[in-house]
DNA sequence: ATTGTGGCCTGCCCGC
DNA sequence: TGCGGGCAGGCCACAA
């Protein structure tokens, strides 16, 4: 689930532990590390350091130390718990219950520390993250950026969003509800936006992100109740479409999305 | 280069 | 109650 708003409240929970000491750190999941480094090396590497902030690009969480950037993804189940509390206690589709096992990855800090609990293991952790690849972050994207990363584009709008090299930190859900609150299909080529329409698009990103950043995460959209066989949309009460688009799984309104 | 697809993993929910 | 199938909010390697 994790999408930009949810990676954020993640980051605003990791500034609890800036300053402190990393004293141990747990890597007992050797296939939730990335970048080719093995557990004993990346707690050799910690071990020790001091955090000194924690960061975020699109939906990488990054913790600073006096070391190396530990960078932290979170695939579509991942939670983090800082000194025991969680942002965000459950995710949307995540499972309700809890169990140690899923525990993948934990730094111990001062009197407490930050772990990761990720039931499908598609999150990561890696050690100096590479992020030149990724696109402007989603909440903070100019016009001239988005004008650009849709220009020429034959794949549909929907998939460019979702391209973390287009644009940073948008998923599934928020995608969605950023086109309906745009009018646009998903299913419109990128290039094939004008200007006008680039220009609301960029408001409906940053009216969504404010919006379900302040509901509390990327599943509070208002289409998401609408979200089900027999859906209809908020706005003009048409039925929902559900298609694929991007890969992904799609709701749509075929009447004000053009 | 761009675009689409399959696969990674695991848990849950639905229908039989 | 048990079981199989389908589904899931991300991302990467790979093929056309």
């Amino acid at each position: 689930m994790p999408e930009l708003l949810e990676v954020e409240a993640y980051r605003s929970a990791v500034d609890a532990v800036v300053g402190r000491l990393i004293r141990s750190v747990v890597a007992s999941d050797a296939a939730y590390l990335r970048g080719g480094i093995d557990p004993g090396r990346l707690v050799d590497a910690l071990v020790g350091q001091r955090i000194e902030a924690a960061s975020r690009l699109g939906k990488v969480l990054l913790v600073h130390t006096t070391g190396p950037v530990l960078g932290l993804r979170f695939g579509m189940t991942g939670v983090v718990e800082v000194d025991g509390f969680r942002p965000i206690d459950a995710l949307a589709y995540g499972p309700r219950r809890d169990d140690p096992a899923w525990e993948r990855f934990a730094v111990v800090a001062g009197a407490g520390g930050l772990r990761v609990v990720d039931p499908r293991r598609f999150g990561s952790v890696e050690l100096d993250p590479d992020l030149t690849a990724l696109g402007p972050d989603a909440s903070c994207v100019r016009p001239a950026q988005l004008t650009s990363a849709l220009a020429d584009r034959r794949a549909p709008v929907k998939a460019c969003l979702l391209d973390q090299h287009v644009v940073a930190g948008l998923g599934n859900l928020l995608v969605d509800d950023i086109l309906w609150r745009a009018g646009v299909a998903p299913w419109r080529p990128g290039g094939t936006l004008d200007a006008d329409e680039v220009a609301v698009l960029r408001r409906s990103i940053r009216t969504s992100l404010r919006v379900l950043g302040r509901r509390g995460g990327s599943h509070t959209g208002d289409l998401q109740p609408a979200r089900r066989a027999g859906g209809s949309c908020p706005r003009d009460g048409e039925p929902l479409r559900r298609d694929t688009v991007g890969g992904r799984t799609t709701w749509w309104c075929p009447r004000h999305q053009r």
